[in-house]
DNA sequence: TGGCTTCCTATCGACGGTCGACATAAGCCA
DNA sequence: TGGCTTATGTCGACCGTCGATAGGAAGCCA
């Protein structure tokens, strides 16, 4: 396996997946559940997640369709295609195997471990 | 505290300034020593690696002098500061922060926990 | 009716970090 | 002499992120 040399950029990427596995949400619905789910520490910026929903829909990992809020609203609704759902096994994998990397390099500061 | 916006950049510099916590090296042995500490997981490259530690150096997160390699070549070896080691505390707290939410994130996948 | 707030999508220019390729030099060894 | 390894550094291009900005439609209230 090639080591990854971008380090942990794409996060946003993976986060938007992973919050579609679900359900289909809409673009602002799925900025305020990872805000609520990290607990505020992590947060989307509409001037990102746009762009980023158009590159995974463009790959084709997510599928969109206008629909009607709850609140009676318009919105482009996303929904996680089959490839998506693939790529995003790859993806968390691929986080996971390189914030463990991380991990272990930090536990070796001194006052870390032990 | 602040939501960071950022998600999981930065990486890099607190990758190299904690390699820089035990003893100063110089920036061919950074690369090895992270490539090496990651079991290959992590890879950093010498044109990412450079201008990262001038932006350390410059931010006086780090110092450098020159001196002679064990192999008799010079090399210039980057130590940590005082200030730069109180950063890094700072930069890894949040990074623990901030990948423990991820972490979080990806436990709600169907077939994720349990 | 008018105006305000909330919800929701979207774009833009600027910024800055990373990448891969390239240039350079010095020591080592055959 | 020539080639390999160690070592530092630069360059242009790329691309994701940011903060600001725009705008529309529904709901609310006076």
């Amino acid at each position: 396996m090639k080591p990854r040399t971008d380090l942990l950029q794409g996060t946003l990427e993976m986060l938007v997946l992973t919050t579609l596995a679900d359900e289909p949400m809409h673009g602002w619905g799925i900025c305020e559940r990872v805000q609520e789910l990290s607990e505020d520490v992590l947060k989307l910026n509409h001037g990102s997640l746009y762009p980023a929903l158009q590159r995974l829909k463009r790959r084709g990992w997510v599928r969109s369709e206008w629909r009607q809020t709850e609140n009676n609203r318009r919105a482009r609704y996303y929904a996680l295609t089959a490839a998506g759902r693939t790529h995003l096994g790859d993806e968390v994998a691929q986080w996971r195997r390189s914030s463990q990397a991380v991990e272990r390099i930090l536990d070796l500061l001194p006052g870390a471990g032990e």
